[in-house]
Formats: structure tokens, C-alpha cells, sequence
DNA sequence: TCAGGTACTTACCTTAATCTCAGTATCGGA
DNA sequence: TCCGATACTGAGATTAAGGTAAGTACCTGA
């Protein structure tokens, strides 16, 4: 997140929530709180440090809760707090849109 | 855009409608077509070049429709088709979940 | 004593995104 | 002939995002 100041209320959503990951953390968090090494097998192809950045991240914009439990081997866990659960919510119908248009989306050509 | 494949329909949209710019361009269209300089007196602090690059490649996506006017001056109008009005609505309750929360994102601390 | 499991952490590098700023094209009208 | 209006276009630099790979810390149980 880099601005401060917003011209409407997509432009802030967009700014908390863009990127590369952090709309499919959230989402790997919806159901249930996960461990870390749960949620680095379910967010296909990120990587342990994008993970961490990214999760410590939205810690600090109060959108997930970090528990950790004193074991060893450590164990932690990430859930959505309620400010969490409402993006969540908000962009299920997002979601539900690229679910219908995937195959246009990725027959669109790049290069 | 980058991935030609995607694990949900999330991880498309956000591919789609990600970046700093895309999703307030959609919005700057939403109630009707603009002209390329309104579109850039809408929204604020973009450059010119990055208001073509971004419509020309919603234009790619078939998001927004380009529509010139053999006139000289140029005029150039841009508008959304029917596939950038489904991406604007599922856009929607996100926009809402900013404007709701706006304060609290404006406040979160970044360095 | 030492390997194993889990959750990080760090340094360094590559790539992608965005910005700045100057320039082009068109034609009607002063 | 030259200016103004509009919509671009391009070079080059800067900044941000993301990736790779190796290392740390902890305690337990063999």
C-alpha cells in the first residue's frame, strides 16, 4: 500500500487488496484458520518469504490474526479477523465473475 | 497480466483487474462513455501514457470499446461493453467495502 | 550428540510497473 | 503561415514487486 488518500472507496479496496497473493491468502482463509506450512501447500507456487511478507502484511492492516502456539516444533496459525471476513465477503462476487469468464480470461493473448 | 492459468476465479480477477490503475479507469466509465481527456481530468494523478496503455489493453480484454470520431480536432470516446459492465458490477460490494472502511485503511501505518 | 520438523529470516538479484517529459499528427480558422 | 485543440507515442529513468537460495532457532526423541 503506498497511497494515503483515496478518490473513491474501489480505489482503497484495490490498494489493500492488490498484488500478486493477497486476495488468494484470503481466500485460502476462509474456511478455517491454517498453519503456515497448510497455507504454502494451498497458495499454489508462492513462495515461504512472499508468504511471510505478505501475511505479516495484513496482520498489520488488521485483516488476519497471527496465534501462535510455544511447541516444537512451532506451530502457527493465520484466521481472517472480522475486518478480515468482510473483504473476504466483499469479493466473493469478484470471485464468482472470474470463475465464469476463466476460459475468456485465459484465452486472452499476452505477450 | 501474466498467468495463462489461474487456481480460482479470484486469482483471475485480481490478474485482470489489478494494478493501480484498471479498476478506477472501469469505475471512471461506469455511468457513461468518456472522452479520453474527461477520462483523464477523472482520474486524478494518472499520466497520459498510462491511460492509453491501461484502456488499450481493457480494450485487448474486451473490457472497454473505442469508439473514434473523424473529427480535428480528435475525439475519441471510450465506453465499457458488456463484458467490463459484468466486471464493473462483481466490482461493486469491493468498492463499497472501501468507501465503508476508507478511515480505517487511510489510517493504517505504511513506511 | 545429532537429525528432524516447523516457521521463519536475510541478502541479493531480476523483472515488472509506473513516472517524467518531450515530441507527433491533424485540420480549421485567425 | 501559424496556432490551438485533442489524442496520442516514445525514450529513458526510477521504483516497486517478486523471486532464489541459503541460513537460523527451537526442542524432542533416537
Amino acid at each position: 500500500m503506498k497511497k494515503r488518500e483515496y478518490n473513491c472507496g474501489l480505489d482503497a479496496a484495490v490498494d489493500v487488496v492488490g498484488g500478486k497473493w493477497k486476495a488468494l491468502i484470503l481466500w485460502a482463509l476462509h474456511a478455517a484458520p491454517r498453519r503456515f506450512g497448510d497455507l504454502h501447500r494451498n497458495v499454489q507456487g508462492i513462495s515461504e518469504k512472499m508468504l511471510i511478507q505478505q501475511l505479516r502484511e495484513m496482520e498489520s492492516y488488521g485483516l488476519v490474526h497471527r496465534e501462535v502456539y510455544h511447541q516444537v516444533p512451532p506451530k502457527v496459525e493465520y484466521s481472517l479477523t472480522e475486518f478480515g471476513v468482510s473483504l473476504n465477503t466483499a469479493l466473493i462476487p469478484l470471485g464468482e465473475w472470474g470463475e465464469r469468464h476463466r476460459a475468456t480470461i485465459e484465452a486472452i493473448p499476452r505477450d
